[in-house]
RNA sequence: GGUACCGUGGCCGAGAGGUUAGGCAUUGGUCUGCAAAACCACGUACAGCGGUUCGAAUCCGCUCGGUACCUCCA
């Protein structure tokens, strides 16, 4: 079998991807920052890297899964007004930040919940960790790479940059940045503008403050996700993971940050997922086509025609290479909605199969090419592809126009189903959930109805049939004068 | 303007020098009391223009268009 190749953002290329103390592995994915609803952008790094989790579970390595929660918020803008986005959003509503936190998080962790993503095993929050990121700034200074004005300490790139090389991740150089940017007047501290704040001091308005050596205040943008992936993952570890969006300048300042304060870097392997467009375009408040999943569940925007189930969201995304971008529309949505229902038709069809003495088809392959394509980077799409042959191989078998021995048949099976529902991540909804609740009501209405059309044709032994059925299932049934009446025993 | 990347049939989306990706939609057929499902058949698509090559969607150059981040502007 293949190798699990990776595409390691750091050296743009494809490596084999060979854990530092297998079978451990450990993988940390950059989270929310919890100061609004969780939208589109945030299902497809959580489905990207719960395919990976999946996956590599599936291949027998044990595996720690670490993602954040951002709850200290990121500065507006890079400027010295810039005002946290948690406490910008609870002065608003004037709550404690904490509460915006709490409510923002348990959304985002029922939209998971429904896109079927797995929980981390850890899952750290910025504000739990104060202490680390104060000391994580110390070491840096103690190295000599910041600097201090007015209670605020600052990363020195440029120092940096003589002894290391800033923007090895994002292919940036720092001449290009000096070139292209023009050194603003006024009362901004840093030395050059490409500098980035390790700690704040707190303004009057800013309501979310800590203690330090240096000013209350808070840490700066990227001193949390440094401090803690490494401190529940060692250092260095596997994998970091995130949106491209964050590869400049979020990950390329925590790989300095681990440099000047280590000497080393912390991560082996960087994975970004692509971004989503609408309708080509990208997707943004200002645009009008900002969609939060649970508009995209409710099918309530105005871009939507349709709710579109969370399995459905989650198919769609599979079905692209998560390294591409993945462009939403309605009716590339209803496609995603048919194609699992086929998909998922198919895995039920596998009951019905029935077992001969030969076998006609190569139930070996469809693993080794499942595997091939998931080893090639997570090729989901490709993965997918083969699955889908052999939904046309299962339907043949299921009409008896196909043959298959008990052995195979037993491993076609568990094959196609461990795939499809343990390493995709892929549910039934049509079997679980809310839509056979639903559906239940309906149905003793329906059935009630014909009862009811019984009576009136007098066909009383149809209509006692129904009610003696029913109440066997537990429905008690009661006539009315308008009609009927039921409740669940 | 800088950096990275992308433009594939009606739609979404793989592939990456020579052989059918796949899904959805459309069309014809088989099956069927009707319908649905399923199965079978059908699509020579790779932004444009040059170049390299026996051969390019795949490599190189230019042009056009798009995306993200940075910058600019607010």
């Amino acid at each position: 079998m293949s190798k699990l190749v990776i595409y390691n953002t750091l050296t743009r290329r494809k490596e084999v991807f060979e854990p530092l103390n297998p079978p451990h592995v450990g993988l940390y994915v950059c989270g929310p920052t919890v100061y609004g609803d969780p939208h589109l952008g945030h299902a497809r790094p959580a489905i990207t890297f719960d395919l990976l989790f999946r996956y590599l579970k599936h291949l027998g390595y044990k595996v720690r899964y670490v993602r954040n929660i951002t709850d200290v918020g990121h500065l507006e803008n890079d400027a010295d007004e810039g005002e946290d986005k948690i406490a910008k959003k609870a002065r608003l509503e004037q709550l404690e930040p904490m509460e915006v936190v709490q409510y923002y998080t348990e959304r985002y962790h029922s939209a998971m919940r429904l896109l079927n993503a797995l929980s981390p095993s850890i899952e750290p929050r910025a504000s739990g960790h104060i202490v680390e990121q104060i000391e994580l700034v110390k070491k840096i200074i103690a190295n000599g790479f910041a600097y201090e004005r007015n209670g605020s300490i600052y990363f020195d790139v440029v120092k940096y940059n003589k002894k290391h090389t800033y923007g090895i991740l994002s292919g940036r150089n720092i001449d290009d940045l000096m070139a292209n940017t023009r050194q603003l007047e006024g009362q901004d501290e840093k030395q050059n503008p490409f500098d980035f704040a390790l700690w704040k001091k707190a303004l009057p308005q800013h309501i979310m403050r800590w203690p330090s050596p240096w000013s209350e205040g808070f840490p700066g943008w990227h001193v949390e996700c440094s401090v803690m992936s490494t401190k529940y993952l060692g250092e260095p570890f596997d994998i970091h993971g995130g949106g491209m969006d964050l590869l400049f300048p979020h990950h390329e300042c925590e790989i300095a940050q681990s440099v000047a304060a280590n000497g080393k870097q912390a991560v082996r392997y960087w994975m970004h997922n692509n971004m989503i467009t609408i309708n080509g375009q990208k997707m943004g408040k200002s645009l009008g086509n900002f969609i939060t999943l649970e508009e995209l569940f409710t099918g309530s925007h105005k871009l939507l025609d349709q709710a579109y189930s969370p399995m459905a969201i989650r198919f769609f995304m599979l079905q692209a290479q998560y390294r591409s971008t993945l462009d939403f529309s309605n009716e590339a949505l209803q496609a995603a909605e048919k194609g699992l229902a086929r998909l998922m038709a198919a895995n039920r069809q596998l009951d019905r199969i029935k077992p001969s003495t030969t076998s006609s088809i190569q139930v070996n392959l469809i693993k080794e090419k499942v595997y091939e394509a998931l080893n090639d980077d997570l090729n989901s799409p490709v993965a997918i592809a083969v699955l889908f042959d052999w939904v046309r191989q299962i339907n043949l078998l299921a009409e008896g126009k196909e043959s298959i021995t008990e052995f195979d048949l037993h491993e076609l099976k568990s094959f196609f189903r461990t795939i499809v529902f343990d390493v995709l991540g892929l549910e039934d909804e049509q079997t679980s959930g809310t839509k056979h609740a639903e559906l239940t009501g309906k149905l003793i209405d329906m059935l009630l109805s014909i009862r009811l059309e019984a009576k009136q044709r007098k066909d009383f032994a149809t209509s006692d049939k129904i009610r003696e059925e029913l109440a066997r299932l537990g429905v008690i049934v009661r006539d009315r004068k308008d009609g009927f009446d039921w409740e669940l025993e």
